[in-house]
DNA sequence: GATGAATGAGATTTCATTCAT
DNA sequence: CATGAATGAAATCTCATTCAT
């Protein structure tokens, strides 16, 4: 809707600062939702903790505009990858975890899930939030993936429920493990590009028709 | 006097500890280390917060004796079983992962590895202690496994650290999505038992000399 | 009153264990009044908390019986020694001052006076008592050594309640610097004698007929 | 709108310190350091509880911060008398001794000394604080104007570290049962004017040559 | 008489949120 | 727009006192 009067919401959102919107990324993914204070987010920003209220109205408002701009941004080029690629669906597939650990798993974003495994169950709003967000949207990108490769006969006959899961599982773990993971169970992060084309591999020989 | 009213307290010396050590699992795995109130924990094992302080210095130190007295005795078991097996690698493995998912994966206890890793950064004397108890002593399991099975000729030679890793990270994902993972990325209970029969297969094919 | 039914209270008194008492007055110097939990004084005397409660109805109490079975005697003793004592007052002076830094300055009793000054304002039933039962008590023993000095002659009409503070203040400077003042102001213990010294000859000389 | 009703909270940032500073050492005095509550400063100071962490970052903080502002300035002001002072060692002497009673002795400030002496068991950091900042610095003070006066040969070889406590012992004294001793061992007010000539001629005769 | 488990009010400290300026 | 002082509820931890056994 390209409507000239832009409603007050959406103008103030183009001037939203980049900044906290940054700083929040960084400081959530270092230390999670609930250990976050806003005071810390402000500094880092470099504005007062007052001018955040300007911009988001709570703390969980800030988080859900730290997701609608990092995260679902990149849900968008990649569907938008998937509606114009032209070669075969192992490429595609390919192509996508590539890209999608390039600007995820690799950038403060892969501490996204590991935040949201860890304080969903005291946030329920942000639990919901996430899921249709994020979760919901990036299963529907696998589906249509895995639905292109049907119908091009380049796959077997998979459950678009189940083996999406079980296809996206250990990327998420991958990523939960390398940022942040204190000591508990962390992997050396030059060991991560070995995994990931362990992942591609073993994932797309699970699918093809033997 | 057996007068009707209810004693204010009763002295139930050997009963408590329990009492709030289950209380104190159940809190901490739904709600993490950090937002679980000691009062709740008080208040779910029928005591007063005073009472607590009788049996635990400090938040810590509960936490401490929650892991001590559920899981720790476990790795005790585990290690007890390993010494007096007698039938081939190939069995002691599934039966380790089989007996250790029924004392773990399907109670409480699965909660602990997520919480460790949300929490871990925020309180890094927790994490020492979890990696050292747990987690540590947890890998040392697997890989007397995996030495034993080299022994014996039935896998190939495998790198203790990397692959022991590598093996044990699955189990922990599953167990992570399980319990409390608030509608992000669950799974339905139902599917794990054939999540698990999978991993047991995929894991010893990757070990077995081809 | 010889009276052969003793109050209950009374012969309660008798079985009091010194332990408590002694536990009390080490635990009350050391650490002051508020600070000196119970738990602690039970601990130190070998008993449990309840049974300090059927000896001392509370803290305060406990705290009185202290100064009684301590302080009190020793004042009881000063009196009987100036009753009988047949040498010239001066030789009285040095003798009570002797004894009673003997008895007191030297020992754990000589905390007392900077307790109370430190926690009088906060517990008034507690300075009401100390005031009343021990130092104007100890005042009017001086008052009856100097009005003796005057009825004999041997020292100068003086003002007995300004002079007989006057006397007394630098003795209770001594012992509050002596013991626990934990590196405020401290003087070391060996110098003290030296102090007593100076003190007796300049107090005496103060009271002389020049 | 010039509403009737109190704005919940009015900004006085420059004002708070010094509110929040003059209550505590009120309170401090009264009551000792561990016996004031935080929250009785607050109220004192007309703001909430957390208002004070915004300014001071702990209780100790806090009372560092009214010994930093209180009496350490004086110090500094009586080291500048002597720096500055003119006339022979004697009048030095007087007018620090004078200027001092009147800025600490009669004002709230004299509380402190004894405040010190019953806490300084319980919280060593303060007492090494004010050992370091106010004794150690005082007797300084002291030893400056003994040296003065014995290159001036107005005095006797003393010793700079026995000579100088004896010489302060008196006046800490005074000031220690003049505030809030509470009915222990109180001297009148009007008296203590008497005391301190008395003190300033004695203390100069022990000093002169003979 | 003796015990010690239990209590609960109260202390310090933290932090999301508000709102006069 | 921006500020940052102020709030107050809530969290952990302490300890004098009670009372069933």
């Amino acid at each position: 809707m390209s409507c000239p009067f832009k409603p007050k919401w959406e103008r103030r959102k183009e001037a939203r600062p980049k900044e906290l919107l940054a700083a929040a990324l960084h400081l959530f993914v270092e230390r999670g939702f609930a250990a976050t204070r806003l005071d810390d987010v402000a500094k880092a920003a470099g504005v007062s903790k007052g001018t955040l209220y300007l911009y988001f109205s709570s703390k969980e408002d800030l988080f859900k505009a730290v997701v609608r701009e990092s995260i679902v941004p990149l849900l968008g080029e990649a569907e938008g990858m998937i509606d114009e690629f032209e070669g075969n669906t192992e490429s595609l597939f390919r192509q996508l975890t590539l890209s999608w650990w390039q600007s995820i798993g690799e950038t403060k974003l892969s501490g996204l899930p590991k935040l949201m495994m860890g304080e969903a169950g005291n946030f329920p709003e942000l639990a919901r939030f996430y899921q249709e967000e994020v979760i919901a949207r990036g299963e529907r990108l696998l589906v249509r993936v895995l639905e292109r490769g049907m119908e091009c006969g380049e796959i077997r006959k998979v459950d678009l429920e189940i083996d999406t899961r079980l296809l996206i599982a250990p990327v998420i773990m991958m990523m939960m493990m390398w940022k942040h993971s204190s000591c508990v169970c962390q992997i050396e992060p030059e060991k991560l590009s070995v995994y990931l084309e362990h992942y591609i591999r073993m994932a797309w020989n699970s699918l093809v028709i033997r």
